[in-house]
DNA sequence: CTTAAATGATAGTAACACTATTATAGTAAA
DNA sequence: TTTACTATAATAGTGTTACTATCATTTAAG
C-alpha cells in the first residue's frame, strides 16, 4: 500500500490538514456538493457554513479562502487519479494498452473501488472539468507555483509523458502533449455538453464515449 | 470591405453599444488595460471608472456587469481574428499553407495594420490567454449561450473545421480539433510561460514560436 | 482534575456589485 | 428660442462577500 503516500495533498494548501478531523472532512465533503451544484463564483465560506452546520470562523480555520479550497479538491482528485493510473497500469506492459486505460481514466467517472474514498465522485469529476483551469488562471499564479501547489498535476502530467515516449521514444513534444490531453479531456466534455457545436459529438451520443473516441484517435495519429 | 460586418459584436452582450461613443471606447480601452495588468478577478467597474475618469453609475449603461465586459472584449478579439483569418487566406489555395497561416494567427500577437484596431493587442492577447475559458466556464452557460454570445467563437471554429477537411477529408472530429487548436495555444502559451514543466519548451526559447511548432506538428500528424 | 486545543457564537470592517435619484450639460426638434 | 430629450456626473444607499477579531464553551489528553 505504498501508494497511499501519494494520496496526500500538499500542506502549503491548507491551514489545518482537513482530514485530521470529522469537522474538516465534513467542510471538504459538503464543498464538493456544493461548489458542483452553485458553481465555484456563487460558492461562498457563509453557504458552506450553513450547509456544514458551522460558522465561516470554523471553516477559515482549515482554509486560507476559497480558492485554496478549490485548489485543495483539485489536489486530491489529481493525486487520486495519479495513484489509480500506476495501479492499473502496473501490469500491463503494451504502451498502447497504457494510453487507452489513461484516456479512459481521463474521461470516464473515476471508480470508486477504494476504501478510501469519501467524496461524491460523479460530482467531483464535474468540478474539475469546470473549475479546474480556475486555480491557474489567476494573476498570482507565480506566488501560487512557488508554494508547489501544482505538483499532483505536474506529477500526473510525467507520468503520462513517460508511456507517450515509451511508445514513441522520437516524439518531441511528450509532455506538452501530456498536458494537452488532459486539458482537453476537460473542454471537450464541457464542450460536448454545453457547446456542442464545437465538437462533432452527435445528439444523444454519450459524451465521455465521445471524447475518448476522439482522444485515443488524436494521440495515436500522433504518435504512431 | 464586406468583411467589416464581422467587426460587430453580438448586441445581446451590451446594453448601450460601446462604440457608439467616446466614453464607450474609453471604457473598453481602459478594461483591456486594467484586465491585463490586474486580471479578471480584481478588475472592478469601481476602478474602471477611476481609470476612465467616471462612475460606475455610467459603466452600468454599457454593460450589465464585468462578465459581459469580458465577453463583449472576447468577442471583439475573436471577430476581429476571424477577420484575419478569411483576409490572409483568401488568396491561398494549400490547405497545408492555410493551417500553418491559422496557427500562426493562433500563437503570434495579431498585426494591427488594420484602421479599425483602437485597442492595445498585445494585452488583449494576454487577456485571450488567460481569462477567455472564464467566460464560458460558468453555471449560467446554458442562458448565456442561448443569448448567442458565443458566435464568433463558434464562426471561427467553423472556419478552421473547413480549412481542416481540406487538408483530410476524411477526419471524422475537425471541429474538435479545431477548437482543441484554439484552447491548446492557450494553454501551452500560458504553461510555456508558466508552468514551463507542463511542456517542453526549452529555457529562453521563445514562446509563441515554440507552441506554433508544437501546434503545427500535431495538426500535420494528425491529419497526414 | 487541569489544561490546551478545537469549535461555536457573535460582531465588525472594507470592498464589491449593484440600484436609484437628482442635477447638469449638450443636442435636436418644435 | 424654447422645449424636450439624452448622456453623463455626482452622490447615496443596500445587500453580499471576504475576511479578522474576540471571547465563551466544549472536548480530549496528560
Amino acid at each position: 500500500m505504498e501508494y497511499q503516500l501519494n494520496f496526500r495533498v500538499n500542506n502549503n494548501i491548507y491551514i489545518r490538514d482537513p482530514e485530521s478531523s470529522e469537522l474538516g472532512k465534513e467542510i471538504v465533503r459538503k464543498a464538493i456538493e456544493l461548489i458542483y451544484e452553485i458553481g465555484y463564483e456563487h460558492f461562498t465560506f457563509k453557504k458552506l457554513a450553513t450547509e456544514v452546520g458551522t460558522t465561516e470562523a470554523s471553516i477559515y480555520r482549515y482554509f486560507k479562502n476559497k480558492h485554496f479550497l478549490l485548489v485543495y479538491i483539485l489536489n486530491w482528485y489529481w493525486s487520486y487519479l495519479e495513484f489509480l493510473v500506476m495501479f492499473q497500469l502496473k501490469n500491463i506492459n503494451d504502451p498502447q494498452l497504457k494510453i487507452r486505460k489513461v484516456i479512459e481514466l481521463l474521461t470516464r467517472e473515476l471508480p470508486t473501488d477504494s476504501g478510501r474514498i469519501k467524496y461524491n465522485i460523479s460530482f467531483l469529476n464535474q468540478i474539475v472539468i469546470t473549475e479546474s483551469s480556475k486555480v491557474y488562471l489567476v494573476k498570482e499564479i507565480k506566488e501560487i507555483n512557488q508554494a508547489e501547489v501544482f505538483k499532483q498535476f505536474k506529477d500526473l502530467c510525467n507520468t503520462i509523458s513517460t508511456i507517450v515516449l515509451e511508445l514513441n521514444p522520437q516524439y518531441p513534444y511528450p509532455h506538452s502533449l501530456s498536458s494537452t490531453l488532459i486539458e482537453t479531456s476537460h473542454n471537450q466534455q464541457f464542450f460536448s455538453s454545453n457547446l456542442k457545436r464545437l465538437t462533432d459529438v452527435k445528439t444523444n451520443e454519450d459524451v465521455s464515449g465521445y471524447v475518448a473516441a476522439y482522444l485515443e484517435d488524436l494521440v495515436f495519429r500522433v504518435l504512431k
